[in-house]
DNA sequence: TTTAACATGTAAACTGTTACATGATTCT
DNA sequence: AGAATCATGTAACAGTTTACATGTTAAA
């Protein structure tokens, strides 16, 4: 159960509501680490609650609710970081279908591959743009690592993925080189 | 419903049984694309059939059941590939560790990192063995990329782990280094 | 002969998504 | 006044895991 962790994980680094927790996994969590609904976050901060693994510190306006993480809940996320998962699950639908691409002919391969730079660009200026804000943050306070080695991991993989990309287009065009040397050899 | 996808995906390298696919998904997909269980294979295996996407061509020992993908079933995977999903699913348990492991202490946070590294370079031999072994196959068949563009994206992210808990070790050195100076200078 | 690997299946419990539901507050 | 955003919730359904269940074949 990861989403417990995550949100206390979250909770850890400063208080948020449910509603916060929501946009901060559609922002920063979703696109690489972990996938979560408010649907579902809000019945799991119920029973961290209810657990006394949080607590609401602030009610607001439209039964606005800021919860805390408590020091039950500070020594889970820490049991859980130090707990080694040898078979951790892992789910990306864009890695698989770079897995199955292969079934696909030449022409439609190129497609895909193109289409892949240019979103993996495309989160690459967005993640460059949250490291900026990072590091402005971090001139004052040099040991607040929250945010920055997620901003790199998401920076360094997604510039894996264009260059493996760029990779697999290079391979491609020396397949067609290979191709065509065949054919005239075989005309000649 | 990806795993279908999966499975159908599979099945256009080549034609396997339940079991052969449980092998195929522990050995290449769990570790950076997909995860399942053979309680969950069998089941869509069947459906599959019943949908007429895949077909047994062959039964052999202990109930043994080969399938082959149908045309329609080659159709189906064509069009789930060639068709964007802009919010794909993404859950990876230890990605999700590395954005939370700075609510760790300094100490916790180079231990999990070395054994990331340890972990990355373990991979990083797998699958550079496998891409070896594919490399064999290539020089008969050029245009053979099953495997070899997923095992290369694997190599390459496994890379791009591994440097990045360099990185992350490197800034907790400065860190350090940077707060052993500023304490010199109170001393002073 | 006994152990390991092969081979498939089901049911209950749990996790996650989609759709429905409601209302408050802020901004234009 | 109306629209957008804030804010939380539930129910039905779909997908996934865990545990149980069973039997076969090959190898040591």
């Amino acid at each position: 159960m990861s989403l417990r962790h995550a949100l206390l994980g979250l909770l850890a680094d400063h208080p948020a509501s449910g509603y916060d927790l929501t946009r901060r996994f559609e922002v920063s969590l979703q696109k690489y680490a972990w996938h979560a609904r408010h649907s579902q976050i809000y019945p799991e901060l119920n029973r961290l609650a209810a657990e006394g693994l949080i607590s609401v510190v602030e009610e607001g306006a439209r039964g606005r609710r800021t919860y805390a993480i408590t020091e039950a809940g500070r020594e889970e996320v820490r049991r859980w970081l130090l707990t080694p998962n040898k078979d951790a699950v892992v789910r990306n639908e864009t890695v698989l279908r770079m897995f199955l691409l292969s079934t696909l002919d030449h022409a439609e391969i190129r497609k895909l591959l193109h289409e892949w730079i240019a979103e993996a660009d495309a989160e690459l200026e967005r993640v460059c743009g949250a490291l900026d804000r990072i590091e402005e943050l971090r001139r004052e306070q040099k040991d607040r690592w929250f945010g920055l080695f997620a901003a790199e991991y998401g920076r360094r993989s997604f510039q894996a993925q264009r260059e493996w990309a760029e990779w697999a287009l290079r391979q491609l065009d020396e397949a067609e080189q290979d191709g065509v040397e065949r054919s005239e050899k075989e005309n000649r």
